[in-house]
DNA sequence: TTGTATGCGTTATCAT
DNA sequence: ATGATAACGCATACAA
């Protein structure tokens, strides 16, 4: 595969190389004859602009940097937000963008976000999840740089997230109306995520709302986001003389563990205790029981994380709202047992 | 922030760009004064050479291009394959280098993997996944690229992947020694995986060894990778009189769905039919009953790629085995019970 | 409408 | 040991 670039294609064609690089960009004025003329040769011999040299001169780079924290230490592993990535690079990469993990090193290097996307000229970034305490996130939605989230919800920062106050609502709602119960706990999740204290908080407002009895020993905290966590959280509830008739758990992850509590200490759920959880990660359905839960849409969740990113990249006066809140859908299963 | 490049810095340093590229590269001859000289200034004022322009001269990226075919639709969410790609990830970006995703289109361009990774000058490719079918895999590893798989085994492709055929063995004498067992049938996942037909041949092949009753009706297919094709594949398994006394499923995620049939139609694992998986994924050990299983290392899978591919990249020279076997390891849960 | 020249930030070759 | 200079491939302002 003999080297091509503009001049090669130049000379084959017997047109100046500036004209060529017109055709390319759509710019500037060219007949319409010799556009289609290289158009068609470009075609025939597969060439492709090579992108080091294009983003030398220009500030793009058809580039989407990521920031998935890690500090859920499971990175890709994460059922709920891999998911939302896959469907947002499903997007973008349908849009000519692709992606790239920005890392705080670069080849020997160690810089900060912003840094790494300016060294890179990334057009945008996208926050799968981010950690608040990290300062370089701070620098970086303070800069030009258009930024989106599905996780973080911060001023200047594009936000995309679920609807998590009307979708507790929702669940209480639920509880009361089908599940015909008033004794409403709560295993509510870490605090340092946005996401688990709007939910903590929504229940609290809408336990009040609805004129529930709010039971301080019904709440209990998982310190964590995983299985341990819920497992943990569960066994205080169990310390209790009473359990509450229907538990509404954080997060499906953290259900997971509270379900085998349960088990292991032979409390039947539905019959004993009714669990809803949050989220619906595909192994909701396959455990047992299989668990009723209120689904976050990945797919909208990050194809419109997508499309708020490229509308900032590619039309940059148009005004994008700072949250948007998508939908969630109950999804019933056998954790819950209508009245 | 104001631009810097080796030009401003030279100025300001009061040397020539092309020493200070040298120190950055290590190359060419620099006295060790100016050598240090250069390299505090560079760190006290942050500066950080840039990619494209460099990229544009060599023909090296630090990057690595992934191919993460998704024919099985749900790409990042796979739990077995975005697991082995997030240590990958996490190796590679210690040494300095780092992901980009191999897209069959640039900006508006469509291109042939090689295409693209010629164009990105990537420094090697990791085939998480992919497809046999795909002319365009066979083409990339016929280049001068290094390229290494954690799934694909091919002529030409260094592939890394778990022992399978020892890891059958182990599941079958498990069944007979600690069991007790000798029917021990099998639920076969698609053969177009190179995986599962290691799984399916040993199966057969130490079946034989061990001279152990081979029953066809106790062979089911699955069609496909996930839980319903598990499901179907037992019902099949369900139409015959008797049952096997273990049965061994290719994957975890088939045997998601086998577990579900088996608790719909009121079968009693373990204690009418043991049940035996492969991989380990995270669910495994949340289901009703936890799945015994034969544990894939994710870690050590990807860790190993990322080990090998960087061996090519830095160290043309040295072999590296066609095919690194990696050990798995059984892990015993509810869904057997010894003898 | 088309061609020419310059710069983008490096690396590398050659002088000095 | 250090400095000057020519590529690398493209975009663009300007000239023709």
């Amino acid at each position: 595969m003999k080297k091509q670039n503009i001049y090669t294609l130049a000379k084959e064609l017997d047109v100046s190389p500036g004209t060529i690089s017109k055709v390319l960009n759509n710019t500037g004025k060219v007949s319409e004859a010799t556009r289609t003329r290289i158009l068609e040769y470009i075609e025939k011999v597969g060439y492709v602009p090579t992108m080091s040299a294009r983003m030398l001169k220009s500030k793009s780079s058809k580039t989407i940097g990521v920031i998935f924290s890690e500090e859920l230490n499971i990175g890709l592993e994460h059922p709920f937000f891999s998911s939302v990535l896959q469907h947002f690079k499903t997007y973008v990469e349908n849009e000519g963008y692709e992606l790239s993990f920005i890392v705080t090193k670069l080849g020997k290097n160690r810089l900060s976000y912003l840094k790494w996307c300016m060294n890179k000229k990334v057009d945008g970034v996208y926050i799968v999840v981010g950690n608040y305490n990290d300062k370089g996130i701070e620098e970086l939605i303070g800069s030009e740089i258009p930024v989106v989230s599905t996780d973080m919800v911060l001023k200047g920062l594009k936000a995309v997230v679920s609807d998590n106050d009307h979708a507790v609502k929702s669940i209480l709602e639920y509880s009361v109306q089908k599940l015909n119960k008033k004794k409403i706990g709560m295993v509510v999740g870490p605090q340092q995520s946005k996401a688990f204290e709007q939910r903590f908080n929504a229940y609290k407002k809408y336990m009040n709302a609805f004129n529930l009895p709010i039971n301080e020993k019904h709440i209990v905290y998982a310190q964590g986001f995983g299985f341990t966590s819920g497992y943990q959280a569960t066994l205080n509830l169990l310390g209790n003389e009473d359990l509450p008739e229907v538990l509404f758990v954080s997060s499906d992850e953290i259900s997971l563990g509270v379900l085998k509590a349960f088990q292991d200490h032979k409390i039947d759920v539905p019959n004993q205790i009714q669990v809803i959880g949050f989220d619906d990660i595909p192994v909701a359905r396959y455990v047992t029981p299989s668990l009723t839960t209120m689904m976050q849409d990945r797919k909208i969740l990050g194809e419109t994380a997508a499309k708020t990113l490229l509308s900032m990249i590619e039309n940059p006066d148009t005004e994008v709202p700072d949250v948007t809140l998508i939908d969630t859908k109950l999804i019933k299963r056998e954790s819950t047992k209508e009245a």
